[in-house]
DNA sequence: GGTTCGATTCGAACCGGTTCGACGATAACA
DNA sequence: TGTTATCGTCGAACCGGTTCGAATCGAACC
């Protein structure tokens, strides 16, 4: 492989002058710019990574870091990685994936490596370990999910208080008097997943002043038993007549069991889910949902990150962004059937 | 950070036996290695990876190549990173995750830059135009998918071959003598997606060779087109009792289609498909299918990669390794209905 | 005509590791 | 006791970039 030595040799020039003509970071003479670039022409010449990192201190890479929890919906991940390494490409940067069981020793390792410029961390948990290390780390970063504690950092999130409160005033203003809001398994929560809560915290309150009545419940992890539990739910609440997913798994799992109750969205029950329009097109589920925007999360964070990796002045304030819910709707709401 | 010279002055001795020390190279007294030892652990010494690289010509990153093509079911493709990134990371390798449109540039691109020891390539086409720069490259690869001419380079895949055969036979074992084989839509095909003709091919000829009656079709490439489609196919071949299916979004669409016809499988109709056990457990589908093994493929990809990478001598003779489809029975087989 | 200035270029140092050759001390050997 | 390996350590060079300070030169200025 050609180094800039070789390229110098060719145009006729130093390393240095070689350097300044490609980096335009001094003022080079037409012909000696037009010498150089034929040489790299010629040559191939493509700089050494890890040559330039040494020299420079950046790498041109983002650390990211994805974590995948047991019963947790793998597929939606993909977005925000997707998202995330577009955008950051976009900017210039390559994405180091970590998926690692022990993210916080990952960070660490990284980090203390100097292999990336920043870090962006998914699927942050309510207390996570790992952002001790990244308030430490001499790396920046930014974060997908708010966890109790964002003092410092980065936080790119949906806004899932907005969410509750939204599920329940679209139905409320059609009509609805009596709803069902199914959530992720209560081990989600345990485990740091306190976005389920703030959803049902903030559906429940406003139900409360709306005058709705509002069953919450925790859906087990795994099927056949979410749809059991749906059809279960159901039964309980004979005069509900509206269903809110929090739970990818539930609204996947719902078409089956309205079909076999012999029920239909909108007619007999709305429903409001809370997934990817990209989910909802891959499993053709026919349900108005709140967006979770995972890309957008995504390419938020990598371009704070970027202008944060390359701000000279790094005193620039940790910002919490959570995006305003927006409903794509699939026509499953409707104003409540009238009771016979 | 500290760095090895840090590291040196603290233990009391040069930089090289710092080194040596650590890496085990040439012998090295036990107190002074214990000195040395004592000095990383106080300074939490990491090395520098790009000083490293630029050193040892080794960055232990591996780059993994996933072409995100459009209408392409793109949850499965997370079975294989996730197979490339934990083995690469039990081998002491991290992963470059790129997504560039353009596979060429971006392979070209990181490939001279000497950011990574060799790629790894998802989603390999009959006839890729990757595989030139590949051969070209200073870095070995491993390819996931078998194009046209493997020549050169590993390559690993499920045998489509082999696959498209034991749904027939299976079938024909209990009984079934009129199939229906769903594909993927036919610009998969197109586009260089050559496994699924080689399984449909397969399939056919068993077929012919067992007096098996089989009807191919490629299906549409999004729901709820897939639906109706599937609909189409069982009306249009009201005598088939088995229903093959070489395409993930056709399988999950196909639950829906049985239970508004009051069919059943395997009372009604059999069903194998041809998806990945996650696959299956994530949508909970209730079908018999050929495992896709993609977390398998990237395990022994990546294995090979590293072997390659490693190696010393650089004449190993590249494999074509394809893997004999495994049958994960759910239950959605037996023998044909008795015909009224 | 001497001085100042900006444009252009070069040489040398540096980033943080690894590795080769040399050197002194000690042990083994004849 | 002199010679030769062996062991343990050090200094220097190198990997391939970037960047600082200095040198050269012609133009502009007084």
């Amino acid at each position: 492989m050609a180094t800039i030595g070789d390229v110098a040799r060719v145009a006729g020039v130093s390393r240095s002058t070689a350097s300044y003509a490609l980096s335009g970071k001094r003022s080079i003479s037409a012909e000696v710019r037009e010498k150089v670039e034929q040489a790299v022409l010629s040559l191939g010449y493509t700089p050494n990574a890890g040559a330039r990192a040494l020299a420079t201190s950046q790498t041109k890479v983002i650390g990211l870091l994805a974590r995948f929890l047991e019963d947790e919906f793998a597929p939606a991940m993909l977005q925000y990685i997707l998202g995330v390494t577009n955008r950051a490409r976009e900017r210039g940067y390559d994405t180091l994936l970590l998926t690692d069981e022990d993210g916080v020793s990952a960070l660490r390792r990284i980090s203390d490596s100097r292999m990336v410029d920043g870090f962006i961390l998914l699927n942050v948990a309510e207390n996570d370990d790992r952002l001790g290390i990244l308030r430490a780390a001499a790396q920046p970063g930014s974060l997908v999910g708010l966890p109790g504690d964002p003092s410092g950092i980065d936080v790119f999130d949906l806004d899932f208080v907005a969410a509750g409160r939204l599920m329940v005033e679209t139905l409320h203003e059609l009509g609805h008097r009596n709803l069902i809001l199914v959530s992720q398994p209560e081990h989600v929560l345990e485990r740091g997943g306190a976005y389920v809560s703030r959803l049902a915290n903030a559906a429940q309150d406003r139900a409360r002043e709306l005058g709705v009545e509002l069953h919450h419940h925790f859906a087990p992890s795994s099927q056949p038993q979410i749809g059991l539990e749906l059809a279960r739910l159901l039964d309980a609440h004979p005069n509900a007549t509206g269903l809110l997913l929090n739970n990818e798994a539930a609204a996947a799992a719902l078409p089956s069991v309205l079909r076999s109750r012999g029920l239909s969205a909108p007619a007999d029950i709305s429903v409001i889910g809370r997934y990817s329009d990209d989910f909802a097109r891959t499993f053709s589920l026919p349900y108005t949902a709140i967006d979770s925007a995972a890309d957008e999360l995504g390419r938020r964070a990598v371009e704070r990150l970027v202008s944060r990796i390359e701000s000279t002045s790094d005193a620039v304030s940790p910002i919490v962004d959570l995006i305003t819910p927006r409903i794509d709707d699939r026509g499953s709401t409707a104003v409540p059937p009238t009771r016979h």
